[in-house]
DNA sequence: TTGTAGGCGTTATCAA
DNA sequence: TTGATAACGCCTACAA
């Protein structure tokens, strides 16, 4: 930076001003200083700038997958999982103008301690944390830390903590009305994990609206929301439930894996089986016939935790809010 | 930190002696400090370390995805593909021992400047560049700027950088000399995509081999290195040639839609068409029959890639290097 | 509008 | 073995 000074004829305080894009500068000078600049390669420290600045410009999106013993690693599964690029593209895009960076960092409870330093030591201005274990401690920790932070979802127990989630329970139903709207009546349904909150709010959603409407005891197995957990999944409910003409799976891999499994079986979608899966993701598209499903608009909450979270970085004393979006239906082949 | 030195009734140099396990120091005084420390919750403030230090701890994962107008997006298909998990697990493994952060920075070209820009500012120590594209600027670009890197595979054109490869000509090799030996004869291959040298790499090692005991003339189709596109190139691979009695696919995630082809179209596997992969990655289970394939030690390759980058950080006169692993075959049940 | 000077929290050098 | 003290590179009152 002395260098660029001398070069430019100016004090270091002057280009420090215009790097800054301070409005009080002489538009001459500035050019000087920006030719000097780019003359000299000058390049600023983020060291030195975030020792004075207290800001690192940078947020860490945190994503914490519960441990599946049987699973081979949590980033195999956060790197085969389509939700979570969706979920980086959307805070990305929300980031991007404030030049703010995202720090992407896949966790499992075997590392959550040094996750929790990272962030204690202060490399970020905030937290984008991707939870849905219901047993998961780490917004609860990361709260504590007292830095600025939103969650994906309705914490498991209350938390005084900003969130964004899809109204899950909304999305179950749609898929129900529709199912009976095409004249399904011998429904059944793959849950995702039951200690997700996702998982289970689908769930009851489907539930509770089929049984308001007369049609209790829907055929349940509950699945991991993988593509082979769908697939163990139909196969198993077709065996105990040959009859069933409508199945609600509650995320798209699962219901792709479902999807082969029930046309194994020698049934026909959307005429025998009617199937509607849940996220609308890339994988809705790799299934044949294309999948229904309910839609998740999970790039704009990942924009609007992004948004949520500059919010609460800029003014630190700002309550916490939750924002919830609607799921819509996505119709396409499958039902 | 002046808190901490205050009570301990130490200097500050003396707390930071502690921190960082000089051996300069009396027991005594190291155990009144270390308490002071846990007492006051002390965090040592990374900028002001790096500031001085001139490391950040930390290095870069950039992963360079070609641009594919057709495709929905580069993190869609980053986070689809399991062998970039496979990457992240074995470079966080080798890199957890030394206290060193990964920071993973998924990349298209039309964000290369902020990669860049990033790179520059000093946010990192080194780089590990995962680039694939034969076209791709970034390799030569990260090299110009002189931080210390390690490419994932073979420059496309040659480059004074270190990189960590494995054989693929050898690997097609093996698949090649295994579909002969189980008795296939009527060969055909599903490329990757033939600009990315791992794609070619393949495809001439499978073809140059079987060339050389008088098999020319191999039935080729070029795919994307995608599920949905090794199904569309077995469709079209049996339409042209019905006989086909062994296949040879560029990866894995290609194998699994070409297996769910070859079965549509009424070709038992392996008794019709043996299918051989590459990668043997978790794709590879997900098949039905199981995917005999060719394994590349993904792990173990970004573990050495993460050794190598420190290396070159710790001494940066250091020359680059190349190190490059065997592939070996899996033997399943789809050949 | 520009320059001067002090301080951000560490580490590292040098004496003691 | 420990303690002063000087950087590290930047931002920001405050003064000019």
């Amino acid at each position: 930076m002395d260098q660029v000074a001398e070069a430019a004829g100016v004090s270091r305080a002057t280009v420090s001003r215009v790097i800054n894009g301070a409005t009080t500068v002489d538009a001459k000078i500035r050019e000087i200083v920006e030719r000097a600049i780019a003359e000299t390669g000058y390049v600023p420290n983020v060291a030195a700038r975030s020792l004075v600045t207290r800001k690192s410009n940078s947020v860490a999106l945190v994503i914490s997958e519960p441990d599946r013993p049987h699973d081979s690693s949590f980033l195999n599964r956060i790197f085969t999982d389509p939700y979570f690029g969706r979920i980086t593209a959307g805070a990305t895009g929300a980031l991007r103008p404030h030049d703010i960076h995202l720090v992407i960092i896949p966790t499992d409870s075997a590392d959550h301690h040094h996750v929790l330093r990272y962030l204690r030591q202060g490399h970020v201005d905030g937290v984008l944390l991707i939870s849905s274990h219901e047993q998961d401690p780490l917004p609860r920790q990361v709260h504590e830390l007292g830095i600025p932070a939103v969650v994906s979802a309705r914490p498991a127990s209350p938390l005084a903590a900003s969130f964004v989630d899809v109204d899950q329970r909304l999305g179950a139903r749609l898929a129900a009305e529709h199912l009976l709207a095409r004249g399904c009546r011998r429904l059944a349904t793959i849950s995702g994990p039951l200690d997700i909150p996702s998982g289970q709010d689908r769930l009851d959603g489907f539930r509770s609206y089929l049984a308001n409407r007369g049609l209790a005891g829907v055929p349940t197995v509950e699945g991991d929301f993988t593509r082979h957990g769908g697939e163990e999944g139909a196969r198993r409910l077709l065996a105990e439930h040959p009859g069933i003409d409508g199945l609600f799976v509650g995320n798209d891999l699962m219901a792709e894996g479902a999807l082969r499994a029930v046309q194994d079986l020698g049934r026909r979608v959307p005429d025998d089986i009617a199937v509607v899966g849940f996220d609308d993701s890339s994988a809705a598209l790799d299934c044949r016939p294309l999948l229904t499903t309910i839609r998740q608009p999970v790039e704009e909450m990942a924009a609007e935790m992004a948004e949520v979270l500059m919010a609460h970085i800029a003014s630190p004393g700002r309550l916490p809010r939750s924002v919830t979006f609607q799921p819509t239906l996505v119709l396409r082949d499958s039902a």
